[in-house]
DNA sequence: GCTTGACCTGGAGCCCGCTCCAGGTGGGAT
DNA sequence: ATCCCACCTGGAGCGGGCTCCAGGTCAAGC
């Protein structure tokens, strides 16, 4: 299993991004044109992966397409960029944080009210038998 | 300050929903509809208030507005729907949980890549010093 | 030799959740 | 009396992020 190239079904299989998405995802220019065989084919490198998983990170961290093709600029501008990448990073990482911590308190105020109706159930235990 | 009704604009301010979502969510029933004084404005109610802070719950931990409305259907049903109310939420409440994990995970693998980052430029002390 | 199926392209379409607009009404402060 | 601003309605528009489609090209298995 060391094929050190990947079909697009392979790919996607892989990531979970479905092949309209990685196709979507070249277009823009998030991925960079990935390579072809004879035939026009894509077939993906272990870095096209590697990056693809960066990717699914940050998009289910929340991150913008937008931000996201800003990081992938500064990757490709080379070492030069990574304090920048590394700033860029931190504040996300800030937000997702942030995120976590709405969840949490919205979760929390959830289960209150889960808690709630149970009370309410407990002082009428049979539905029809008030 | 007891004042039992609220005009658009502070509860707007309350609620962080914007005037348009307002009347939004009461175009699609999300809403009950609000009532009115003599010139057709909205008045809310302070249960109102607190049916919004319920769907800010709902909304900031992702839940749809098509199962929203599902819930406020069940709310309005009556006391009987207090069972369904309660499997709702717990099954929202599990997507919850799962989507914190998720959030967990991607953001230990972010901080693994800015640990990494740090570590090049360690390796680079000076950026034009090579 | 033919079918099947994975893949290609460019472009249109879709879903969600708002957000904005035009044109109009009322009501409170000065 | 006047001004201004908050509010009203119905309906159109928008931004993000895909997703689908038509029409076509190879490549391998039967």
């Amino acid at each position: 299993m060391s094929t050190s190239v990947y079909t697009p079904g392979q790919v996607a299989e892989e990531t979970g991004f479905s092949l309209d998405t990685l196709r979507y995802y070249e277009r823009i220019g998030l991925l960079e044109r990935v390579g072809r065989n004879a035939a026009g084919q894509r077939r993906f490198t272990q870095q096209d992966i590697g990056w693809l998983g960066m990717i699914r990170c940050l998009r289910d961290t929340g991150m913008p397409i937008a931000e996201m093709l800003r990081f992938a600029e500064l990757t490709r501008e080379g070492e030069h960029t990574i304090r920048d990448r590394i700033a860029l990073l931190e504040a996300h990482d800030r937000r997702v944080e942030a995120q976590v911590a709405n969840l949490r308190e919205k979760q929390a105020a959830l289960r209150n009210k889960i808690g709630y109706y149970r009370g309410v159930i407990a002082e009428t235990p049979c539905p029809a038998a008030g």
